[in-house]
DNA sequence: GTGCGATATATCACTTTGATATATATCATT
DNA sequence: AATGATATATATCAAAGTGATATATCGCAC
């Protein structure tokens, strides 16, 4: 695998639960992982390709009927190693870009209504994305009973947990600004 | 500026409060906004190069007295102004990327021994950044009169209030993988 | 039948990272 | 005063990732 390469991790860890198209890899990146992992096509379709080389993954034989072209991949032995191998890595990188939080730290040079403005944006969306983790919740725990949705629940509730931290932010930032 | 690079504003921020050298930027963005923001020489030393053509920034006159370089740069009216710009734009993006989260996702193929001990190693590095915010947090008690300090102040309480939602989601997950 | 959104792969310019190279300054130890 | 370690300081590069765009087909509503 290439050195330093996490998308491959993504996407074995992806194939470790079923075959899939990189454009199916990128709609799980989209929804399932989407508040702690982003990936775009111009990173999928070339580690496919590369892990393919690797041995990582390979074709699976597809059914194409028609001409459409629709590569479904899935992971091999090697893949699976090397998920394995990652897992049991004692180093991960947890790595935060607030731009939210650059604009509070900067927000000196304007006029705090700037500021407060910018709070209000992130509320909201914290607001809407917390709304939608929690109806996430509700649907996993009746199907908690399957070891795949504990692993699903644990990062929903990591999002649930931080967002609500959010929220409280919010507030007390806001009344310290307010005075 | 150019289209998509937030090192741009980083920078400028960092300006407006005071004249840095490349490597001064650097010793600030991995102390002070380390928690919310990560920069690189790598991208530091082209962007200034780059700003210094737009007009952004300037070389202040070095008080070189002997053969050793240092440039000292400074913030301009056009540089303010791009930066004002910026705080007053609607649009901030918060990119998270997880690999403990990640490793909690893709658990599943492997013994939950193996999810246990990387819950454990996230863990302990947050109890440890959660000490160190919360010595910040008291310095700056002593000094909040003053402006600057109030936007600093913000962003620690920010990392306070997530790092200790980290801790609870940690207990909670533990309790949850030993059933 | 035609317009539209979803499916599907691929590529590219640009941004950022993390490592490495180069050189000087400062300071404690020998 | 020589040595070595650490901090200061700038610069560059391969590799990784983003976000946009190009291309083409499929399925469905009107």
């Amino acid at each position: 695998m290439a050195k330093d390469r996490k998308i491959d991790l993504v996407i074995l860890g992806l194939l470790s639960h079923e075959d899939l198209t990189g454009y199916d890899i990128k709609k799980q990146i989209d929804s399932a992982i989407s508040f702690f992992w982003k990936g775009s096509f111009g990173s999928i379709y070339p580690a496919l390709g590369e892990m393919e080389k690797g041995g990582l993954v390979k074709r699976r034989k597809s059914g194409n009927t028609g001409g459409r072209e629709k590569i479904i991949y899935q992971i091999t032995k090697t893949g699976m190693d090397t998920l394995k191998t990652w897992l049991n890595d004692e180093k991960a990188t947890n790595d935060l870009k607030y731009e939210t939080l650059l604009k509070m730290y900067f927000g000196g040079v304007e006029d705090r209504n700037v500021t407060i403005r910018n709070i209000e944006i992130f509320e909201k969306q914290v607001r809407e994305d917390l709304k939608l983790l929690k109806f996430y919740k509700e649907n996993l725990e009746k199907v908690l009973d399957q070891e795949t949705h504990v692993h699903y629940y644990l990062t929903v509730l990591f999002g649930i947990e931080t967002y609500e931290a959010y929220l409280r932010w919010c507030k007390k930032a806001m009344k310290m600004i307010l005075q």
